[in-house]
DNA sequence: GAAATCTCGTTGACTAGGAAACTAAATTTT
DNA sequence: AAAATTTAGTTTCCTAGTCAACGAGATTTC
């Protein structure tokens, strides 16, 4: 009772992931003139929102481990985007900040997200766009995917 | 006329990256007890429908730089689950191909796959599937995606 | 209140992949 | 047929993550 194994196209995995990539990497070549990544892109978003956020909490938002948040930090306090600051209530914390060139950022960088998306979204119709991101979302929620809000 | 940044969640690229990065993390979870990853099983799974493919071949294929073949070819080698033949008309070139563990291991590894894709696709009803294929393979389409096939 | 445990963030070792330089072989040009 | 160019694959260096060990500081337990 030997089948054929399955083709990689059988799978909507295989399709996301082609879909997903191409569009993370369209996006990472548009930020790239902007002297910043896809990740940093995020964790800049992020902090527009919030006046300051522990490190952990942005791990948990962001979906990556604290080392890795932990190094985008340095990068991004490097690239004189971000600040740290200390936590006077607990010595071990500290938070993190956008400065002004950050903040002066965001809103490029924003834009140049919604192109991108247009890019690759916007040959679809109207109500296929909807339809799309009701199942995205559907599928987020059913696996609790969500990125836990700020608060 | 300063309008406040679009969020993470207004692009469909930032639903789709976190569908697709949870839906590969979840089967590189499940193939890694199998000892092999993600990239493998697609490179494994390309091998199978033919006798044999040239690294350049399946780079473009697979949608990765020659390099990147290169070294993952080197580990299929090192776990025995892949060839190298010289190619006697080209002495730069060679094929690569499946040996029998190769072959006996793709079907359980397509398993998994289906088993993943059911997971997280399973809960959606059968035509928002059948939408959500059709709106990937648009985009594909309309933006050249594809991987090549075969021949 | 000392000891054990837990938490915060950093660090170091490791992995997968990209970009570009490189080697060897084939092909084209002259 | 020699020289220049192109092609196949590898290698080196770099980046961006994970994981696990760690140190310092907070918290809990006894």
């Amino acid at each position: 009772m030997d089948k054929r194994p399955s083709n990689l196209d059988a799978h909507l995995g295989y399709w996301l992931r082609m879909v997903s990539n191409a569009v993370s990497h369209g996006f990472a070549r548009e930020v790239e003139a902007e002297g910043v990544t896809v990740a940093e892109w995020v964790f800049l978003r992020v902090l527009y929102d919030v006046e300051s956020i522990a490190p952990s909490h942005l791990s948990e938002r962001m979906g990556m481990t604290r080392g890795a948040i932990s190094k985008l930090a340095d990068r991004l306090v490097e690239k004189s985007l971000i600040e740290r600051q200390p936590n006077p209530e607990d010595r071990r914390a500290h938070t993190l900040s956008l400065n002004e060139a950050g903040r002066t950022l965001v809103p490029r960088l924003a834009n140049l997200a919604d192109r991108n998306d247009a890019a690759f979204f916007g040959g679809l119709a109207a109500d296929e766009r909807q339809r799309l991101a009701q199942i995205l979302r559907k599928i987020v929620l059913d696996r609790d995917l969500a990125a836990p809000p700020i608060d």
